[in-house]
DNA sequence: TTGATAATGATAATGCGTTATCATTTAATA
DNA sequence: TATTAAATGATAACGCATTATCATTATCAA
C-alpha cells in the first residue's frame, strides 16, 4: 500500500516546478526546501518508483550520471549548458534524419543533444563589473 | 622515451582496421588476435595516452562507458546498433540545427546518436531458417 | 650483447553513482 | 488514539569501469 509522504511529494513538485530534468542531487537539493531532513537514498528510492509506474523518465546522457524528468508528452530534445551545466527540454525535432542514414541501415531512435549557453548564461556573460544583474 | 612496443602496435591497428570506435573491451579482443597475452590495463594505458596526444578521441555514449576512435578528419557522428551493439560512423549532419535553439540561447555544439539496425543486422533480420548467411 | 628503463600483465585498489540494510519515524486505517 | 507496516535517513555495501602497484619482460641506445 502506497502511502503519500512529504517527501515523496517533494520530490514530485521539485520536478514539476523545475520544468526540466533534474540529476539526483538537482533533486534533492530543491525537495529539501521542502523537507529540509530529506536524504539523498529517498531521492533515488523515490525517482526508482515513479520511473517505474511511468511518470518520471530517465534522461541518461553522453558520459555522466542521468537526469530524470516528469513523463513527456511530446517528442522532445535536450540542451546542455556547458557553463551552469542545467539541462533544459527543447521543444523541436530536425526534419531529415533519415538522409543520414547508411544504405541498409534502419533507424529506430535517434538521441540528440546541444550544448552551448542557455539563455540566462549568455545574458551573464555580455554583462560587464559595473552591469552586473542581483 | 616511448617505445614501439606490440602491444601498443596492436592496438593503434586494432581501432584503425575496424573503422569505428571501439570500446576497451572490443579493443583487447581485437588486439589479442595480434598479441594473445594482451592484457586490460595495457589497453587503458595505450587509449589514454593515445588520447593525450590526440591521435585518438574518446566518444561519450549515453549510459555507457566511452569508446575510442581514431582522430576523425571530419566532423561526423554515430549510428549505435541496437542488435550487434556496434557503434558505426555517420558521415553526415542535419542542416537546420540552430532553428531548435529557443530565444537567447547560444549552441557550441551538438551529439548525435541515431539508433537502430545496423546493414549486417538488418539483413539477418529478415533471413529464415533455410536462407541464413554462414 | 648488454644495461637502463619503459612497458607490460596480473590484480589489488580506487572512485563514484546507486542500492541494501536496519533501526526509527510516520501515514493511514480501525 | 492505538496499531501496523510503508517509508525514511544514515550509512555500509555494491557494481563496474578505470587506475595504481609491482615484479617481470622487452625495447633500444651504447
Amino acid at each position: 500500500m502506497v502511502r503519500n509522504t512529504q517527501q515523496g511529494n517533494a520530490i514530485r513538485q521539485a520536478l514539476k516546478k523545475a520544468g526540466r530534468p533534474l540529476s539526483a542531487q538537482e533533486t534533492l537539493a530543491m525537495a529539501q526546501n521542502k523537507v529540509p531532513g530529506l536524504g539523498i537514498a529517498t531521492v533515488y528510492r523515490n525517482l526508482k518508483s515513479l520511473q517505474q509506474d511511468g511518470s518520471v523518465v530517465a534522461v541518461e546522457l553522453p558520459g555522466q550520471p542521468p537526469r530524470w524528468e516528469l513523463a513527456p508528452e511530446n517528442h522532445h530534445h535536450h540542451f546542455l549548458c556547458n557553463t551552469c551545466d542545467k539541462l533544459y527540454e527543447i521543444n523541436a525535432c530536425p526534419a531529415d534524419l533519415q538522409r543520414l542514414l547508411p544504405e541498409g541501415y534502419t533507424m529506430e531512435e535517434h538521441d540528440i543533444l546541444l550544448r552551448g549557453l542557455c539563455n540566462d548564461c549568455s545574458v551573464n556573460k555580455n554583462l560587464t563589473g559595473n552591469k552586473k544583474l542581483d
